[in-house]
DNA sequence: AATAATAATCAGGTATACCTAACAAAAACA
DNA sequence: TGTTTTTGTTAGGTATACCTGATTATTATT
C-alpha cells in the first residue's frame, strides 16, 4: 500500500531522469550514440557484442525484426564498417554478420562513456545504484523471459545476460 | 580513483537497464508512448504541461528546435486534440498553444504508469533510489543551466523545475 | 526428381524527427 | 510613413526505423 506510493514517486523521478538525460546529453553526436543503441542499427551492435557470427535470420528473430529490416540495417552498419557480411559455408542462403574490429570498438567507446551525473554519487549511493541496478535488471529478464515463453521469438537471454557487465569488467 | 571504478560500474549496469527496459516494454504501444515522451511532439507536451499557453516560438525556443519543426508538431498534436491553437489576441503574429484536456490527461496517463520492475523493490531501496535520483537530477538541472548560461538558448529550467514531482505529487 | 520450405534480396511504402529556403502578415522602429 | 524585425507558414528535403509483397537461391522433404 504504501509502498505503492513510493513506488509512484519513482516512477515520476525516473522520467525525469530520463528526460534531463536527454536534454542534458544534447551536446555534440553523443546523444545520438546513446539513443541509437538500442534501436535499429545499435540493437544489432549489441546483439553482436555478445554472440558473434550469427546469420541474420538468428539476428532477426532475436531483435524480434522482419528479415528484410535486417537486411537493411546489416546493410547499412556494413557501409560504416561496423559489422562485415560473408556468406556461410554450410549453407549457401545464409550470411553471417560479424563485428568488424571497428564495430567492436564504436560498442565500447558508447558503452564505457561514463555519464557526467554519476560523479555527484558517493561510493555508498554508488552501490545501493548497483545493488538496486541489479535487481531490477534480473526482474526484467524474467519478465522477457516470461513474456516470451510463449515460444515464437527467443529474444536475447543468451545474448543479454551480462553483455554488458562483461565489457565492463575490464576494470 | 576507487570512485571511478564504480562509477563505470554502474555505468555499465544503467546502459544496461536501458537495454531492458526498450526491450522488456515491447508490449503494445507502451514502449512508444514511453520513447516519445522525450522527443518531438512528446517534449512539447512535457513542456505545456508545466507551463502552459504558450507561443511557438517561445516553445520553440526552449526546447531547442526550428519554428518550422515547432509548427509541424504543434500541427501534428492538434489533430490528435492533444493541443489547440489560437491567435493571440495582443499580438496577432502569434499562436498560442495550449493543451487540451485530452492532451493533459494524455500526459498524465504516461507518467504514471509506474515500470513493471519496481515492485521488485522493497521500501528501503525505493527510497535509497529516490535520494540517489534527487542527487542525480539535481545535478542534471545543473548542468543544462551551466552549459546554458551561453545565452542563445534557455533551455528548460522554469519548465523542468519539478514539472514531474509536480504532477506526482497527487499522492 | 519434383515440390516445399527457408534465407535473403529488391522494390516500394509509411511514419517520425528534424532541417533549410522562401515568403506573408503583423509589429516595432527610425 | 517606410523599413526592419519578428512570428509563423508553405514547400521540399534528409535520415532513421520499420513494414509488406514479390522474387531468387538454396536446402529439405517426399
Amino acid at each position: 500500500m504504501t509502498n505503492l506510493i513510493n513506488q509512484g514517486k519513482t516512477a515520476g523521478k525516473l522520467v525525469e531522469f530520463s528526460m534531463l538525460q536527454n536534454i542534458a546529453e544534447d551536446d555534440a553526436q553523443h546523444k545520438n550514440d546513446y539513443k541509437m543503441l538500442f534501436q535499429g542499427q545499435g540493437k544489432i551492435l549489441l546483439a553482436l557484442s555478445d554472440d558473434d557470427n550469427l546469420p541474420q535470420k538468428v539476428l532477426a528473430d532475436r531483435l524480434n525484426m522482419t528479415p528484410q529490416s535486417m537486411a537493411e540495417f546489416v546493410r547499412k552498419l556494413e557501409k560504416r564498417d561496423l559489422v562485415s557480411r560473408k556468406k556461410s559455408v554450410d549453407d549457401k542462403r545464409v550470411t553471417i554478420v560479424s563485428l568488424t574490429d571497428n564495430g567492436r570498438l564504436e560498442i565500447e567507446k558508447r558503452m564505457q562513456v561514463i555519464p557526467k551525473y554519476l560523479r555527484v554519487l558517493n561510493d555508498e549511493e554508488l552501490s545501493q545504484l548497483n545493488n538496486i541496478l541489479d535487481k531490477i535488471n534480473e526482474q526484467m529478464y524474467l519478465d522477457i523471459k516470461n513474456a516470451d515463453s510463449t515460444l515464437h521469438n527467443k529474444y536475447h537471454q543468451l545474448m543479454l545476460n551480462h553483455v554488458l557487465t562483461k565489457i565492463h569488467t575490464n576494470d
